[in-house]
DNA sequence: GTGAAAGCGCTAACAG
DNA sequence: CTGTTAGCGCTTTCAC
């Protein structure tokens, strides 16, 4: 089937040895035999067999990517990047995705484990760092993703949701909304817990209303969903604010069905500004983060860790996120 | 480091075999001995080392994804389709981005026969089916994604691109346009050629004035850039079809910038019907393309044809694009 | 500068 | 039913 190194180095005459020296330290075999060597190894269409190698070495040139969903556009920027950045250094990625679930997340970790990948990057859905520490004792690198690591066992690049809560509800404030909506997904999820405190803060300050409106998943048709619950809410909100971009998407067509003008009765004011925030119905106003710079800096990161081994310095990098003005907000 | 199965077998104290077979057919060994062994490898958290398994196998259970950019919101949904129908059989998927560069395409497939991947989902940025031979050489299925294959070496996955180019034009024309500029890209890209296959026939028989007007990236930057060479055509076309929604965003982008009333003076129509085409600033019609399907379904054939070996049967699936109307088109 | 041989962790064939 | 062992393809001493 597959042509080994044995194939080349009976081909060449020489022994596998050498054929392996010629792969690896090219530097200490004589010319002739380096070039006989090559010549036969392209002829013969010979590539290492990576299983072998990694056996031997005992670690692989693979990463792992969990994320809840590639098709959340954030994600699929932060793909993007870690893709890029891990690609750079000539390290494959597994991608998986969790759907926010443990179970699946579970169960990936021991694929990845059994792919002995050299690192992963994990955005979980749940804190639970067990499983954490068992990949590290396993010798795999883990970095946080979106996610900022209390202690100082891990790598981390996240970006700051605290922040990001607060200078949405100081901006809808600044406009003068002081009866906002807070749309957002399941507390178990870190990043939205994080926008809560950092809502709820800012609107103890300002003197701002909260009305928070969960729902189980943080998609478009969510939104929707989440559009008829305040519409039925006592008073209606002066704005909306939205754990992310897909959500206040979705707020926006259900608002916009019910015949409710954006932004002129309600502000909606989304957070990722993903790649189609600007191309929306009303061009939505959102908290940006730096996706794509995440994942590039993140795969970095945990390749630095798989690749400087003890001397290594865990690192908690944390992103600004900022807030990119459009038209779906607008003064009250 | 990592604990190996020859520890678990001291620990419970049997041999590497009896441990083996608790693994491999665990109904061969003793209830009493299964039991203890399963105790140990909890206790000392054992999982099998892959690569050893797989060395020993021959082959793994990894695939191999290779698509132009998973931010592209095709492949996006593809991406996912194919993570899913992969997890579903027990396979991880390596992501690969070639940015439609041959060279990349070229590196990863060295990648992924180093990491000896059973198959590969290929979407090829050219047509040049040597290294697809070459993996069918090693024992690695390929399946084509999004092309069609001509002979019948590989199985594939696509959309009868020519059907929805036609479908396309046939639609404007019958709105009454028969002044329509074609945005595309490059036309080694297969898809885009169908495209225009397709667009050239329907505007011959429909008796409508095509002009091309090629962008070498399919993106929405490059869509506002056809904007301005639209603008500068010596007659403004009534309609404009693009070979993307990316770029038929950018198109809109920048038509309006430059006041172009849409639809009413220039009608738009995309190509892939992706999420955010519904929330375009004017929801925009498009050819829609079952992208999450087409993923699961490639996944799902590829892996039945690694697991098949010999009897498998090389299928050419072809899904038919169908229009979906919203208000970026109208009637002239 | 090159070859021979041990061994990475695992499975499967064969003895017991 | 369980133990022993060869060998998957590769790297790496250690002799020559």
């Amino acid at each position: 089937m597959s042509v080994s190194l044995r194939d080349v180095a009976k081909s060449a005459k020489v022994s596998v040895g050498t054929v392996s020296n010629v792969l690896n330290r090219p530097e200490i075999v004589a010319e002739k035999t380096l070039n006989r060597v090559r010549e036969t190894i392209k002829e013969l269409g010979f590539v290492p067999n990576g299983f072998a190698r990694q056996l031997r070495f005992g670690n692989s040139r693979t990463i792992g990517l969990i994320v809840p969903d590639v098709s959340n556009p954030f994600f699929t920027e932060v793909a993007r990047g870690v893709e890029d950045g891990a690609n750079k250094r000539d390290y494959a990625v597994f991608l998986c995705n969790s759907d926010e679930s443990v179970q699946k997340e579970e169960r990936y970790i021991n694929v990845l484990i059994e792919q002995q990948v050299r690192g992963v990057l994990f955005s979980p859905s749940d804190i639970k760092s067990n499983r954490m520490e068992e990949m590290k004792g396993r010798g795999i690198s883990v970095t946080l993703l979106d996610q900022e690591q209390k202690g100082n066992n891990h790598c981390s690049v996240s970006v700051d949701d605290i922040y990001g809560g607060r200078i949405a509800i100081e901006y809808l404030s600044d406009l003068g909304h002081h009866d906002i909506a807070w749309v957002c997904g399941p507390e178990s999820i870190p990043q939205v817990a994080e926008r809560g405190i950092g809502v709820a803060k800012a609107a103890k300050a300002g003197n701002v209303k909260i009305e928070t409106i969960r729902v189980p998943l943080m998609n478009s048709a969510q939104g929707e969903e989440a559009a008829k619950a305040i519409l039925e809410l006592p008073t209606l909100p002066t704005a909306v604010f939205c754990a992310n971009d897909l959500l206040a998407l979705g707020v926006m067509r259900g608002l916009m069905a019910a015949k409710v003008k954006v932004p002129d009765q309600i502000s909606i004011l989304g957070y990722d500004d993903i790649k189609f925030a600007s191309s929306a119905a009303i061009p939505l106003s959102s908290i940006s983060q730096p996706a794509y710079q995440i994942g590039v800096t993140a795969a970095d990161l945990l390749l630095s860790e798989c690749e400087d081994g003890e001397s290594h310095q865990h690192q908690q990098i944390k992103f600004q996120p900022k807030l990119v003005e459009r038209e779906s907000t607008k003064k009250r």
